[in-house]
DNA sequence: TTGACGCAGCGAACGAATTCGCTTTAATTA
DNA sequence: TAATTAAAGCGAATTCGTTCGCTGCGTCAA
């Protein structure tokens, strides 16, 4: 009688998500500097975090030595499709196109960011799947 | 001591602005049998959920009649960029353009929607501020 | 070895999100 | 009007996400 638990990652998890993706591997000292910086959280916190974010397979970690260290289990880009992909399922019926179509039309790309598009979609036309 | 309330609309809601979105205003009785025939819930979780939303104002509602009829807020559109925007902060460092980037990298869009993109980088160069 | 100190883990506490039962209010029919 | 049915609302129950306090272990120096 409450909700389900949530597949994607939540708030804090993609918080520490992004310092391992910033750093690359670390232990959880330097992981909790940086959330305490944020927002004043006990070091006990970032261990009872990245417990459970072992448990849930976002992260990996080597206990060789102490302190353990701790990297993401997905890459940034390959989480920011998964999501994307799911943002597209909320708003867009699963559409990644209309999403990304209605993203371009309403932002301000710099002159370098639209280059960069056409050149990728050139590679995509060039391809056969395309 | 606990997460602080999620600024973003959560699943279930994003769920029933998914249902207004096509379905256009319509009374809670509508809502409740999409939901009900997707994740078998009551009645009043329904009502219960508008109201919460109402609240938070993600629905407007008309009360002139019974039974009320509620409505978005927002766009599917304003919807989606702003959680466009959210997911950026989150993964990217806030670059939507990294993100949509990345995407079309990575996905196979359509002929059709390769060129509708095209279009769209153009009337972006054609504005001054591009 | 022993004392001091940092690291890891567990379980409890608390608010947020979701669900429903029951009551109240409004409309519709007899 | 009275009885029946539908709509709306309230409050409690339940689970999830996040936080921390306390305990115990590993390491290092004296």
């Amino acid at each position: 009688m409450a909700r389900p638990p949530s597949t994607s990652p939540t708030d804090v998890e993609m918080q520490i998500l992004g310092i391992l993706w910033q750093h690359g591997p670390c232990g959880v000292r330097l992981i909790h500097e940086h959330l305490h910086r944020e927002k004043g959280t006990n070091y006990s916190t970032s261990v009872k975090m990245l417990s459970v974010m072992l448990g849930k397979g976002l992260v990996k970690r080597t206990e060789n030595r102490r302190p353990h260290l701790y990297r993401a289990a997905w890459s940034r880009e390959r989480m920011g499709n998964s999501l994307l992909g799911d943002l597209a399922i909320k708003v867009f019926e699963g559409s990644v196109s209309s999403l990304v179509l209605n993203a371009l039309s309403a932002s301000k790309a710099s002159e370098r960011d639209i280059q960069e598009i056409r050149k990728i979609l050139e590679q995509m036309e060039n391809r056969d799947d395309g």
